[in-house]
DNA sequence: AAATTATATTAACTTAGTTTAACATTTACT
DNA sequence: AGTAAATGTTAAACTAAGTTAATATAATTT
């Protein structure tokens, strides 16, 4: 089936029947996206929810000075969406930009509803994917407060050492907050500090 | 029905039947706690996903300097609870305090997997609620990324007028990631512009 | 009302992180 | 291979925010 990646994440959360699956496959866009192409531009409606496949995505803001800052990125078994602007169909206050050429499975507005009514158990799911995406969340809020720019580089590297070979440095300084000159400092004081 | 706030809330939601309310009202119970208590304390099981019907509380991380960290605060009719402890009935993270004597509708794991069960509906209305939270959360992590503490200062104020008047200063420097005697420095320009 | 305790302010000094700008290196393009 | 574009480094000057410590004010307790 064209959505295997998915329902294999899925089994550690519910089990399917095989009708299920089916009705599920029938419903559910697998697309595929081009490095440098957009999810969603801030301002656009976001119209779907997305279960990374292949690639990479970065989610980021873009503030009135024009800065952006990155909010979160995907890579494999992630799910990326501007959930706000996805829920309410309103515009979106993010971006989500391609960092590589992405395979994405792509569930719409319209479908998302439908298989709540016709699968509860997705009710479920999503309900504990929605969960896990709050405390990760909620994690990044402390690590902010609570860490200084150093450690949390030194955090981001142990707990996504695969995105950090990925991506260039100067967009891992906008998700650390900091900026890549500061960045590149760090980086230079770790190797003399060994 | 003892649960009448909460039902009033979900509402908003969901629509029960009148036997679902009374399920509901026979799985819940309402607690009290005095000023000071703790709901959850780091290292401890989170017991409940708790609605506050009346008071206010206090979420923070405690880092190994001692220091600590608000997360959030909660107040009438938001929810409060470690979620990943609360999940996974692990030890928490957080420390979940009361800033005022405080009424709750608590939910405990058992009941709320029971919920689930028994009033599939509940399982779209918890979905929705942490989408929610989800939701201000990323944008938490957005502000603290792209807005000095003193615009942040005055977002909080102007979203949260209810809540400043009901702490004290020193925990919202504390929730804005501040130092409190920053937070009076920035309070004392802010007078000297106008 | 006096005395504690908790909270808030102020100021001098320090530090983490930013800005600017010049230069170096890597990657992509014809 | 050679050039342009994108990314990364370094350093000096600057700024936002933290630290310390002394003092002031407000809230509780006796």
């Amino acid at each position: 089936m064209k959505i295997d990646p998915l329902l294999n994440y899925m089994s550690k959360y519910v089990s399917l029947t095989e009708e299920e699956k089916a009705y599920l496959d029938s419903k559910i866009v697998l697309r595929k996206y081009l490095k440098g192409q957009y999810l969603v531009q801030q301002g656009d409606i976001c119209k779907y929810e997305c279960y990374v496949v292949s690639g990479c995505t970065k989610t980021s803001y873009v503030d009135d000075l024009g800065q952006e800052h990155i909010i979160m990125f995907s890579i494999e078994d992630w799910w990326t969406s501007d959930m706000a602007s996805f829920i309410n169909q309103s515009p979106a206050d993010f971006n989500i930009q391609f960092l590589e050429n992405t395979e994405l499975i792509a569930i719409s507005h319209d479908v998302i509803e439908d298989l709540y009514k016709h699968v509860p158990k997705l009710e479920r799911f999503f309900r504990q994917v929605v969960e896990k995406a709050f405390i990760a969340s909620q994690k990044r809020v402390v690590r902010n407060l609570s860490m200084t720019a150093k450690d949390r580089y030194l955090f981001f590297k142990e707990q996504y050492p695969e995105i950090e070979q990925r991506i260039p440095q100067y967009m891992v300084a906008s998700y650390l907050g900091i900026t890549k000159e500061f960045l590149s400092k760090i980086k230079s004081q770790l190797i003399m500090d060994q």
